[in-house]
DNA sequence: TGATTTAGTCACATTTTTATCACATAAAAG
DNA sequence: CTTTTATGTGATAAAAATGTGACTAAATCA
């Protein structure tokens, strides 16, 4: 099995190497960053991070501004890592999409368990039974079901949806989607997104207007 | 076939009657047991139990107790009922032989989808006699039934029957059909599977179609 | 050995899906 | 308010996948 790479970002030398030291016994591969405009950049250039470790104080970039600048684009798990007394600051981070947060000092125990909880709650994307608002995605079984009906999609509805749900609340465009849902190659038609979507829309039925369109750019899916 | 036991162990009457619907629905027995003593008697004194849906949250006896109890004479499949913000738990739950959690609250669909993937692993499915729908198949007689009537299969058709219905609702494409019924390495046409789907579907006349094709993917066998 | 069953391949029929176009509609810009 | 640009939508033709029967080779059996 593939090991599970985490983006540990912190400016203190030393905290970096605790956390690497004990997440790399316990079998992830560890990426590390010294400031936020590092860990932007190696973010986005390695694109199988599964999970961030963020301190918030930091030059250059500080924690918040990472967040926000890599929530734009993706939904991976962000765990922050705050010092004593910045606990008032944990409201406004989970309001930007923040998963989890551990206070400084924590024990090895907590952060490996942290780490798990949240590598568990967020490998839905691994699970068989997605569920989404009122739509619900058994990639095992190849069923959805929109307010509990039972949905008929074809191969690339499905496909379609799965890439909308597992990017949900993603302004997502055109490009992205003929990317990640086409052949990386595919030379055709942007419209042909439109086509997908609105049959999508119409299947689904009610739900349909989870699908959001984002004029100018392409689409999202609210959650 | 014999049913498969489930004891369900939760102090909350609304709880327990929700999770005992569910999995009679889905053909499971259930026992019920409000309390960790309770829980505790009644696995000791039915020796039949396959597995056990264990609250964390009990009098008398909480879930952790249960396990550590349990644990000593029996690796009897264990899912934890956890309410939101035990989280912090579950590192220790695991190091006592909890095989999975469920997070309240959750929906019936993660609650089979984890019971039957819990219960595959367990190996509890390797019995003789597997029924599935109106399709009944005997590993040590080599012998199936379509709705009582005996059915004269091949021994590829057979092997083919049998796969499905071990990995019935699942959605197998043809490479996975390929490589578990015929050889791992087998260099073939992958259109070989539709032409034995055909005649299983011809053969097993009216469950004949409990074998879905989805469209781009391969086949499903329906219970 | 010869007859019979089974497995795999192929070509053609059928079905389903998918991409594209043209036009309608809606939003932004001027 | 008009123009421009982007999206929604239905129809349709092309493409792709599956269903099916026939045929050949291999295995099995009497």
């Amino acid at each position: 099995m593939q090991k599970i790479k985490i983006l540990v970002v912190d400016d203190e030398e030393r905290m970096r190497k605790l956390i690497r030291d004990f997440l790399r016994v316990k079998g992830y591969e560890v990426t590390e960053a010294c400031d936020g405009e590092e860990a932007v950049d190696i973010f986005f250039a390695d694109n199988d991070i599964s999970l961030i470790l963020l301190d918030v104080m930091m030059p250059k970039m500080n924690g918040w501004e990472v967040v926000k600048t890599i929530r734009k684009v993706s939904n991976v798990p962000i765990i922050m890592l705050t010092a004593r007394g910045e606990e008032q600051d944990e409201l406004q981070g989970f309001s930007l999409g923040v998963d989890e947060y551990i206070s400084k000092p924590f024990s090895p125990k907590i952060l490996t368990a942290r780490v798990e909880a949240i590598l568990r709650r967020a490998h839905v994307g691994d699970m068989d039974v997605i569920v989404c608002g009122g739509v619900e995605l058994d990639r095992a079984a190849h069923i959805v079901r929109a307010n509990g009906e039972p949905v008929d999609l074809s191969f690339k509805e499905f496909e379609l949806l799965d890439y909308f749900i597992s990017n949900k609340n993603l302004a997502l465009n055109r490009e992205n989607i003929l990317n990640n849902v086409w052949n990386f190659d595919y030379f055709g038609d942007s419209r042909t997104v439109d086509t997908h979507v609105k049959k999508l829309r119409a299947k689904l039925g009610a739900c349909g207007n989870q699908i959001k369109t984002i004029w100018g750019m392409g689409y999202k899916f609210e959650a």
